[in-house]
DNA sequence: CCTGAAACGCCTCCGTT
DNA sequence: AACGGAGGCGTTTCAGG
C-alpha cells in the first residue's frame, strides 16, 4: 500500500472537476502516460478512496417535493434510525453527529415528514424532530492536501504507507502489518469453513 | 424547451450510478443509439440540469481535520455569509434554512472554528455558532419523479413545457413564454449597447 | 429528434525497461 | 511503476428520414 502522492492529488483533482475527461488529457497535465493515470486510478478506485463517477446534478431544477433539513435526536440507537432513512428514496444526506443528533436532508412534503419517517424508521426511538425548510444549498467538491488514511481492518490504527492488503470474496482489507493481516484472514477463513458444513 | 421525459431519467440515473458509462452501453439500456444519448447529455447540460461529471469520493479517507458540523444564526444577511463560506476550502456544504441559518459541513480543527470563521465571514453579522462533531455521513446520489422546472428569467414563473429559449453570450436563458423572452433579449441588447458607448 | 455508417480518438492489454 | 505500440471500442460527425 502506497500513500498518495502528489501525481494522485492531480489526478483527483482533474476527476473532480469533470470525470469524463479522457485519461490521455490528465496524463499530459501530470506528464504521464494515459496507461499510468488508467494504473492510478484503478488504484484508487480498489483502495475504496474514489466510491465512484457521478453527476453533480442542480437539484432545484427537479421539483421532488420541498428541499427540508429534518434534526431528530434518537436514544442511543442512532446508527439503525440513520441507516434505515438512508434508504429511503429522496433523501439526498444524512449526517450523523458524535453525540447521537442525526441530520437528513431530503426532498418531501413538509407536512407530511412525520408519515415519511414512520415508514423508515421506529418512531419510538425518536425523541425529537425538527423540521426546517431549505433555501439554499450548496456542494463544493474539492481536495484538500489530507494523505491517505485507511484503517487496519484486524486492528484499527492508521495504515501507514508500508502496509498490506488482502482480497478476499472481491472485497479488498488494509491491514497495518503482516499479523493483522494474517490474523484476519485465518479468521476469514475459519469463518468461511464453518458456513460450509 | 422540453421538459424530463422517462429516457431522460433513465439516463440520468445510469450516469449517477456511473457518470464513466460509454453512451453506447446507455443506448442499449434505453434503446437509443449512442449519438441521440450523446445529444440527449449534452441538452440536460445545456439547461443546467447536469453541472458535469465529477468523483465520488470517501473524504473519510482523507484527513483534513475533523469532520464538523458548524450551525450559524445571522442576521438577515445570510446570503452573504453563506457565500463567503462556501468559498473557503475544507468546506463541503452549506445549507441556507428558510429562517436564516445556516449549516455548514467542512473538515477544520474543531477548536479553531471561530478563527476558521473569521477568515471567510463578518463575525458581526453571526449571532450564535454551533460546533457539532460528525461521526457519520452518507451521501446517496438519486433522481426523483421529478419534472424539470426551471424559472422564467423574465418573470420567475415556473417553465412548462412550451417555453422559449435564448442564449445570449455563450449562456442559456429560459422564459415561459415569447414575450417575456423579446422583453428580456431587448433589455440585454440595450445594456450591452450602452456599454459600448 | 432520431438512425446508421464511417472516421477519429480513447482506453487497455502486453511486452519491455 | 511507467512507457510505447497495437488492437478493439467508444464517441462524434454527417447525411438522410
Amino acid at each position: 500500500m502506497r500513500g498518495l502522492d502528489d501525481t494522485d492529488r492531480d489526478i483527483l483533482r482533474l476527476l473532480l472537476e469533470d470525470a469524463r475527461r479522457p485519461y490521455s488529457d490528465i496524463a499530459d497535465a501530470v506528464d504521464l502516460s494515459a496507461p499510468a493515470v488508467s494504473d492510478r486510478v484503478e488504484r484508487l478506485g480498489e483502495i475504496g478512496l474514489i466510491e465512484g463517477f457521478t453527476l453533480d446534478l442542480d437539484r432545484s431544477m427537479l421539483r421532488e417535493g420541498v428541499p427540508v433539513l429534518i434534526e431528530l435526536r434518537t436514544r442511543p440507537d442512532t446508527g439503525a434510525v440513520a441507516d434505515g432513512i438512508d434508504e429511503a428514496e429522496a433523501v439526498e444526506h444524512v449526517f450523523r453527529t458524535a453525540e447521537g443528533t442525526v441530520l437528513v436532508i431530503a426532498h418531501v412534503d413538509q407536512r407530511n415528514v412525520r408519515e415519511f419517517l414512520a415508514e423508515h424508521a421506529d418512531l419510538a426511538t425518536i425523541e425529537e424532530i425538527d423540521v426546517r425548510l431549505l433555501a439554499d444549498s450548496e456542494w463544493t467538491p474539492q481536495l484538500g492536501t489530507g494523505e491517505l488514511a485507511p484503517e487496519c481492518a484486524e486492528c484499527g490504527n492508521t495504515v501507514t504507507t508500508e502496509g498490506e492488503t488482502a482480497t478476499l470474496d472481491g472485497d479488498v482489507y488494509h491491514f497495518c502489518c503482516q499479523s493483522c493481516q494474517s490474523k484476519f484472514v485465518d479468521r476469514y477463513e475459519e469463518l468461511a469453513a464453518g458456513v460450509e458444513d
